[in-house]
DNA sequence: AGCACGCCGACT
DNA sequence: GTCGGCGTGCTC
């Protein structure tokens, strides 16, 4: 196939409109390049598409239009049309949607900005001021460098005028330079950390070149960073991109310190909170190989390398790397498909991997290689059930006596305890004593929150807030509205009480503004700046508390219950996270779990340590009943304003299955989805069950092609859910 | 996604 | 009679 269509030539566009199908135009004034970025006309609009190939010639030439123009960026490269065609294929994705995703930058159709910078000229000073003295001094110390205006008048401590004033004398020069400036370069020479004869087996097991999945285990503290650090070295040296991505906003500033420690440049930043003219240069400055490494979200793996070798999928098992608005795709399995087709590394890092990479490393389809010993001379935390059966405490309390008294004792030594209970705000629900009304969200089938550090019930579910009612919004008695169950708020309350003397802080995603704010709080209190720290998961996610000893759970049991087979999994997952905080330096540390039923599997694993053995039961269970990744699953999620029409369109598919039974899957429902209602949509689920080696898409495809969404109606195929019911 | 076209209800 | 509701269909 040729890879240039000379003017006139009918090109194959992929628009990002959601339009299913690709259009023929004729290719503009000096031709274009396959997998060219240009700008289109549709309608009455100018849309942004991507040659995607030959033109069909089906459409009345004479109704051909031509391209307007190709923009000023790097072709898409093959293997990112196939990644893109293949990940549409896999989520039941529009081509249209797929393409949305791989232009995500602003400004992708500007030309190349440029900005004024100056530096030294060779004019002459009409009359020379302090204030201009300044500026040329500044000049003069960094040589030949240039200045934005702005940095350059901070830095000689002038006004902008100054500067302006010699500018026009030509004293200083002012010329444009590309806004978007390459990526300082990264060292991968500088001397790594020392490493521990466990990691540098591991770091030799990592090193190789070209297509290959590795599970990098290991415990909390072991180390692992360090370890794919040296990956991402050895694959910079082969002149090669690397990406990092990792399952939280929140952590990427602790990593940016932690390559720049390595490597003595920062690499590229790619996640929701970075400005747009930084997301520009980034986009572009991958496309043309000025940023070796970029460390992100999820969405950063539709960047358009220029030659990706190694991506790193850190706390591979976090739920956050599913998608689960918009385009629904798991960022995990996404990796392992982009890589395959660069010929990429893929290191899927994990101290308590998902059961799906357990599986393909148990299977010999993914390497596995194992830290065990902790970093330093910290080990893991001893870990030990709390009866809560034998526990002696009153209804509204949830600090069991045992727990207490550990509590103290760490106190008196100086150091720090954990108390962790995964519920934000200050009480999960919010009952009238007089008429038992619950307070509900008015837009979704959910409990409104209280979040008294606000002042407000809050939905967890879309974020609405509303005041704290003083009367009963159903009997309108007053006063009598009840706080019912913990979240940590009231956790802080109850350790306040029980602990007066102590420092007690509450560690919650929303009693923070920014980010920021919370990660300079978080090293505060890491430093010493509380006895008793309370957390909801942020805390699980990658912290260092290095005077931590004790670790309490409070509810060990939560997400244990429900009809969720992941719920064990993910259990055992946070709690090991949690467990993992205690003792990270050289104190040993205690982990502690409140449960009211210490014999369950999932508990006595995370006790005994026996991981392996939890997953093999695990796993046991769901070979048995055919669910992955022994199986295939996908689930369809209806939605409307209208409960009626929405249950009605679930009964038709569910019974109109014939495409689905020819490839042996199953359909189960409709049932209203987990949260029935959101924002004011009513949601129903349809779960279709196939076998292993099923073709499952096609017959997604196939079943849901006679649907015509009436009204608001929408319907949305989720490829591998989640929770399963 | 937009935007036009088109076919039915309540107004100047 | 017309203004405007949004259902349906098209965009190379």
């Amino acid at each position: 196939m040729s890879g240039f269509f000379h003017e006139g030539e009918l090109v194959g566009v992929v628009t990002t409109q959601p339009l299913d199908r690709m259009l023929d135009y004729k290719a503009p004034e000096g031709g274009c390049h396959l997998g060219a970025f240009v700008e289109v006309p549709l309608g009455p609009r100018k849309v942004l598409g991507v040659v995607w190939g030959p033109g069909k010639g089906d459409f009345d030439y004479a109704k051909v239009r031509s391209v307007i123009r190709v923009l000023d960026v790097p072709p898409m490269r093959d293997e990112m049309k196939d990644f893109l065609t293949r990940a549409g294929a896999y989520t039941l994705t529009p081509l249209s949607a797929m393409v949305r995703l791989a232009t995500r930058s602003p400004g992708l159709g500007d030309p190349p900005a440029m900005r004024k910078v100056f530096r030294m000229g060779t004019g002459e000073v009409d009359r020379m001021t302090p204030a201009r003295e300044k500026v040329l001094a500044v000049l003069e110390e960094f040589g030949g460098l240039s200045f934005t205006l702005k940095e350059l008048a901070e830095q000689a401590g002038v006004g902008p005028s100054v500067v302006k004033g010699l500018a026009a004398q030509g004293a200083v020069r002012e010329e444009d330079s590309p806004r978007d400036l390459p990526f300082a370069r990264l060292d991968p020479s500088r001397p790594g950390k020392e490493l521990t004869d466990d990691q540098a087996a591991a770091v030799a097991a990592l090193d190789r070149d070209g297509y290959s999945t590795t599970l990098l285990k290991g415990v909390t503290g072991s180390g692992k960073t360090e370890v794919y650090l040296e990956a991402v070295a050895a694959c910079l040296r082969r002149g090669r991109q690397a990406l990092v991505l990792l399952p939280e906003i929140a952590l990427t500033s602790e990593f940016l310190t932690r390559v720049e420690e390595r490597f003595g440049a920062r690499p590229a930043e790619w996640h929701s909170g970075v400005t747009m003219t930084e997301r520009r240069r980034v986009w572009r400055m991958v496309a043309d190989g000025g940023a070796e490494l970029v460390v992100g979200a999820r969405s950063a793996l539709f960047l358009p390398y220029r030659d990706l070798g190694l991506i790193v999928v850190d706390e591979e098992h976090d739920s956050s790397y599913k998608q689960e608005d918009g385009v629904l795709y798991n960022a995990r399995d996404m990796t392992v498909l982009r890589a395959s087709l660069c010929g990429a590394q893929v290191v899927l890092a994990s101290a308590t991997p998902s059961l799906e990479t357990w599986a393909n490393a148990e299977a010999g389809k993914y390497a596995r290689v194992e830290l065990t010993s902790r970093f330093g001379d910290a080990v893991l935390p001893e870990m030990r059930a709390i009866d809560m059966r034998r526990e002696d405490l009153p209804g509204s309390r949830w600090v069991s006596p045992t727990l207490q008294r550990e509590i103290a004792k760490r106190i008196e030594k100086g150091e720090q305890s954990l108390v962790f209970l995964n519920r934000r705000g200050y009480a999960p629900m919010t009952i009238c004593r007089a008429c038992g009304h619950q307070i509900m969200c008015d837009h979704c089938d959910a409990r409104m929150v209280e979040h008294r550090f606000l002042k407000r019930l809050m939905c967890h579910q879309c974020g609405e807030t509303k005041p704290m009612p003083t009367a009963c919004p159903s009997c309108e008695a007053e006063d009598r509205l009840a706080p019912i169950g913990p979240g940590v708020e009231r956790m802080g309350e109850e350790l306040a009480e029980l602990f007066p003397d102590a420092k007690v802080v509450v560690l919650s995603s929303d009693l923070y503004g920014t980010s920021r704010e919370l990660k300079a709080h978080i090293e505060a209190i890491a430093e010493g700046g509380a006895d008793i720290i309370i957390g909801t998961q942020l805390v699980a996610k990658g912290h260092n508390f290095p005077h931590l000893t004790l670790v309490g759970v409070i509810d060990a049991d939560l997400g244990l219950q429900g009809s969720d087979l992941r719920a064990a999994e993910k259990t055992f997952q946070l709690m090991r996270q949690v467990a993992g905080r205690a003792g990270r330096a050289e104190k040993r540390g205690v982990a502690l779990m409140q449960t009211f039923q210490p014999e369950h599997p999932v508990i006595t694993a995370i006790l005994n340590g026996d991981e392996e053995a939890f997953w093999r039961a695990e796993a046991a269970e769901r070979e048995q009943a055919g669910m992955p990744p022994y199986g295939r699953m996908a689930g369809v999620i209806l939605s409307g304003p209208e409960v009626g029409p929405v249950f009605d369109l679930g009964n038709a598919l569910a019974r109109n299955d014939g495409a689905l039974k020819r490839v042996g899957a199953q359909v189960y429902g409709p049932a209203p989805a987990p949260i029935a209602r959101i924002r004011g949509r009513h949601r129903v689920r349809l779960l279709v069950k196939a076998p292993k080696g099923a073709a499952l898409q096609g017959a997604l495809a196939d079943w849901i092609k006679p649907v015509r969404l009436k009204g608001d109606l929408r319907l949305q195929i989720d490829i591998d859910p989640q929770s399963f019911f």
